[in-house]
DNA sequence: GTCTATAACCCGATAGAC
DNA sequence: GTCTATCGGGTTATAGAC
């Protein structure tokens, strides 16, 4: 059951390198975690930094059917598709009473001076992130001003996600989360007002 | 020379947490920097996470004077003023190669379960520069919408500048923490020009 | 207050039988 | 492919002289 022991390394590392940030996981927690011993996690690995590339890799290959497809399941309207993706990541903090967020980002801060290939492989989760939420707003279209840089818009959704999961997790309250989504989303509502001023803005008690 | 001792620990400490990471700066690390040896930490200090929080109240008590009097030296307009501030990150990250950014948020997302205390000043430490940019935004008095809840907004500016640091950390390049920038600074000329329309609006080809 | 030496432990990784 | 045993090294923290 080779390709089992891997897939059983890999799943065990995610998720405790999401609880625990990866330099907090030592290889034997993950050991214990998949129910394997050394031999075969450094015969599938050469080592710690390889199952963290294929890690970030199954995160990757996810985006799509693990992440976005649950989140757009009912979705069909291109912008609210982007705030029902934030909505799924207000779900996993409130699902771990704000402790887990986005494991990419906290990978990404918490190295410091991280590998290449492992710089490049976040590099990408965030692309292919950005690039999803970019495309909601292209297909958006008129309903958004004709010359809105949508690649910083889509960027800026990330970083509203990535800020506010920092905050409520530190401060173990969704709240931060909430105020920085209710901006973006008034900022969204501006946008679209600019277009149809006709169209009741969303409001948040911001007028 | 006692207090000289543990100010050059905790400057050191200051450094080393922000250049590699709590977790990544072992005490003989922080020793070497600082010039001491081992047992004059543990005179100061019972332990590592101790240093770790001399360091975040260090960094509590040095927001007015080494964050913001420097950012805002010569910027009087209150809303300016949240974007110099702004601007000193971005500059910190064009002084390190975008390898540094905002070490609060560094060590927030490292430590994933960090000791109560720990969480509670890092959490005073958000606090200090939200409510600094509230002040901020305060001061901007009717230049904004009156309903506008400047808190939220204050966060939202907090969650800008995290993630783009998080991006440009993890890319290397400044472009994603311009771009997210661009977008707040965009939406907050909108707020304005809701105020006041006949104003010409910040513009940065978004129409 | 500061020094040196070291205890006690955990880490990632390897060896070699099976 | 998987197992057990273990190596070599780095870790935080302590002991005890000065």
């Amino acid at each position: 059951m080779g390709k089992d022991t891997r897939e059983r390394i890999v799943f065990a590392a995610m998720r405790l390198f999401a609880e625990k940030g990866y330099g907090s996981t030592s290889v034997a927690d993950i050991l214990q975690a998949a129910g394997v011993n050394s031999g075969s996690l450094y015969y599938f690995f050469p080592g710690k930094q390889d199952v963290l590339l294929a890690v970030l890799e199954a995160y990757r290959s996810g985006i799509e059917p693990m992440l976005l497809r649950p989140a757009w399941g009912d979705v069909a309207d291109p912008v609210e598709r982007v705030f029902a993706l934030l909505a799924s990541y207000r779900n996993r903090l409130l699902a771990t009473e704000c402790q887990y967020g986005c494991p990419i980002g906290s990978i990404a801060l918490e190295l410091h001076e991280p590998d290449p290939v492992v710089r490049e492989l976040l590099r990408v989760n965030f692309e292919g992130w950005v690039g999803a939420v970019e495309g909601c707003l292209a297909e958006a279209g008129a309903r958004l001003p004709v010359g809105l840089d949508r690649r910083a818009l889509a960027i800026f959704c990330l970083t509203t996600m990535e800020g506010g999961v920092m905050l409520s997790r530190t401060e173990r309250s969704i709240a931060g989360f909430d105020s920085a989504v209710a901006m973006l989303r008034d900022y969204v509502g501006r946008l679209q007002a600019a277009v149809n001023p006709g169209h009741s803005r969303e409001r948040g008690g911001t007028c």
